[in-house]
DNA sequence: ATAGGGTTAG
């Protein structure tokens, strides 16, 4: 019988002398610092390492010593000098633990440590070892080290390739991942499903140019296309380059499904915003006795909040307590910002207050919310108690913090912040710049915006020319707009947007031959105005209208409605706006047009099939309309409804006959 | 004995 002490020996011969099978190759030649033992002082030392206190005297005896003393922190040079004192010879098994410790908990520092102490042990020439050492530098994310060791050693095989390619598609680094796939077919080795799986990743990251469909064809012919982790690699590979029939198709083709496999799924049609599909699939994953895990929830709750799904992102969220009451920061974020996004800043305001580790995702979503929701005080609040504990605000936060002082209308603050940027080491880039041309212009100060254009150190882009032509339009100045408009068409000529706002701002000043200047403009660059489309949850099922929609089966019910409260909010005093009309139509035929504005349709039918008193959510593709807006205001209050809209980029909560904006937006 | 696929703010 062979024992296991007998059967590390053997291993520990073979692996010894596994680059002797071929005498012509000499043992990798290794420079410093990993040559010698010596040079184990130029190593950093971890925290806290105290050689002194922790070295017993005497040769060690015991293995389980050993093994006990970990890489963690102070342990590490602890262990390897204790390899060096006992009795019992080089140990593989040992230095395989010590290294998958450093690997596993993300110990680069000892594990250069292990890596130099192994270089001077009889393992320095061990195939097995180098790829221990490369897994563990890619791992710990210094994939130079990694590819040294790779470099350096003379022979290589598919598990070193797989580690390499592996380490660089994971550390997002694809190009180098799928350069070394021709290399290994050079060097006549076969990937395997490990290799293909990696190397299927890092492809679906790149740009879809047939090489991910060249490895498809690989998986097919070698048989790993029936491999859950190649499958759902592949899936998930498709799902990337929005190929999502692809996708299901291999997805319905695996013989064998995971829950990653569903989740690459559901993950591909929340990248698109495709919220129905992807609850109906987790509905399918729950049927087919599968459990959703962190992944498959924050895929879930970002599908949800691209489409402001509230209920179904209540009845998610109430799934997942059932199942797992714990709440991940990562999971937790992604339900912060479902509940904002979806009209209900006190449930994400919630969310955030229940979270046992907060993280900059955290802060950025809730100060975003905040000033969604118009809560400008708030965000700023929130900000300064960020601050004061510490976290260090990103590029990201600053632009909710500005966002905030431009839609209340704090112009000083806004100014103290964008200085205050540069004190916590974030450039403002050109998103921040063009929201202090939102801020100056919405406040009205248009000489402030544009002198702060023109003395911008980068170049201008199509966001900061349509802050600006949005802040004209806003105050009616129809030579700033014009130019604005000019600008922003030049950067951004596929958008329609500009000449959309600059015939609007023909529009309000009543200049219907501009305005129909501007029009055939847009025919002749073939600009189309995106569709208006308005949508509202009903008892679990959403309901689209789009302008002048007359193929709804409620239709008439519908229109009766509004006609009644078009009556009685006209008591309450609304005036129809009709400047927002952009046809020259006689007064009447512009007001009837207003009328069927989508908004205004699903608040009709909203009002038709719930219960009274309760809140309507509207949402809407694109910015809500100036008499909407005005209509809301006076049907909050006339019948008695909080209405919340969700507009392209926040929120309008029409409470009592007032907006949550101050009709500043 | 060593290598693999799925998630968040903008």
């Amino acid at each position: 019988m062979i024992n296991l002490a007998m059967k590390r020996r053997i291993w520990s011969c073979r692996a010894r002398f596994s680059y002797a099978l071929n005498p012509a190759v000499q043992g990798p030649t290794l420079s410093a610092p990993f040559s010698s033992h010596a040079n184990l002082a130029t190593f950093p030392e971890p925290d806290g390492w105290e050689s002194q206190n922790l070295v017993p005297s005497g040769v060690v005896e015991d293995k389980d010593l050993l093994r006990k003393g970990g890489p963690n922190s102070k342990t590490g040079l602890y262990v390897l000098d204790l390899i060096d004192r006992s009795s019992l010879g080089p140990d593989p098994v040992l230095y395989i633990d010590l290294i998958k410790k450093c690997t596993n908990l993300n110990k680069l520092k000892e594990g250069r440590l292990v890596h130099a102490h192994l270089m001077a042990s009889c393992f320095r020439d061990d195939l097995v070892m180098h790829n221990h050492m490369l897994n563990m530098y890619a791992k710990c994310g210094s994939l130079q080290e990694a590819r040294k060791v790779f470099d350096e050693m003379p022979v290589r095989d598919v598990f070193t390739w797989t580690a390499l390619i592996t380490g660089y598609s994971q550390s997002d680094l694809s190009e180098d991942a799928v350069a070394l796939f021709p290399q290994m077919l050079r060097a006549d080795l076969k990937p395997n499903e490990f290799t293909l799986s990696s190397l299927l990743k890092a492809s679906g990251v790149r740009v879809s140019d047939g090489f991910g469909r060249q490895l498809h064809g690989y998986c097919l012919k070698c048989g790993y296309i029936s491999n859950v982790y190649v499958g759902s690699a592949l899936v998930d590979m498709y799902s990337r380059w929005e190929k999502i029939d692809e996708a299901r198709s291999i997805f319905d083709g695996l013989d064998r499904k995971n829950e990653v496999s569903w989740n690459a799924l559901i993950a591909g049609h929340a990248r698109m915003g495709e919220a129905e599909l992807a609850l109906s699939l987790f509905s399918e994953m729950l049927r087919a006795d599968f459990k959703p895990s962190p992944f498959t929830y924050s895929s879930m709750f970002g599908a949800l909040s691209s489409m402001g799904f509230l209920e179904q992102g209540k009845w998610v969220h109430a799934h997942m307590i059932k199942s797992d009451p714990q709440l991940s920061t990562y999971v937790g974020n992604t339900l912060l910002d479902m509940y904002a996004k979806s009209g209900s800043i006190d449930d994400a305001e919630k969310v955030f207050n229940r979270l046992l580790r907060r993280d900059l995702i955290s802060w950025n979503s809730l100060l975003k919310g905040y000033a969604q929701h118009g809560r400008g005080r708030k965000t700023l609040e929130q900000f300064e108690e960020m601050l004061s504990i510490g976290v260090k605000p990103s590029d990201v936060t600053f632009l909710s913090v500005l966002t905030a002082c431009s839609h209340v209308g704090l112009v000083k603050e806004g100014e103290h912040y964008f200085q205050l940027m540069r004190r916590y080491g974030v450039e403002p880039q050109v998103s921040h710049h063009a929201t202090m041309v939102d801020l100056y212009g919405r406040a009205g100060l248009l000489d402030q915006a544009k002198r702060f254009i023109q003395n911008m150190p980068m170049e201008p882009n199509a966001a900061v020319w349509g802050a600006l032509l949005g802040a004209c339009r806003m105050h009616k100045n129809m030579e700033l707009g014009a130019y604005a408009a000019e600008r922003m068409f030049e950067l951004d000529p596929d958008n329609p947007g500009p000449l959309m706002l600059l015939s609007n701002i023909y529009a309000s000043a009543g200049r219907w031959s501009e305005v129909a200047m501007v029009r055939s403009m847009m025919k002749v660059n073939q600009a189309k105005k995106e569709p208006a489309i308005s949508w509202v949850d009903i008892e679990n099922s959403v309901h689209t209208f789009v302008a002048n929609d007359d193929t709804h089966p409620q239709r008439e019910e519908i229109r009766k409605m509004w006609e009644k409260v078009n009556t009685k909010i006209k008591e309450f005093g609304y005036v129809p706006d009709t400047s927002h009309v952009l046809f020259y139509a006689d007064q009447q035929e512009k007001e009837e047009r207003l009328q069927v504005h989508s908004e205004k349709l699903a608040f009709a039918f909203a009002l038709l099939n719930t219960p009274p008193g309760s809140t309507i959510r509207i949402k809407k593709n694109i910015r809500v309309c100036g008499d909407c807006h005005s209509a809301f205001k006076f049907a909050s209050k006339a019948v008695e409804r909080e209405i919340i809209l969700r507009d392209t980029n926040r929120f309008h909560h029409f409470r009592d006959g007032s907006c949550s904006c101050r009709d500043y937006w």
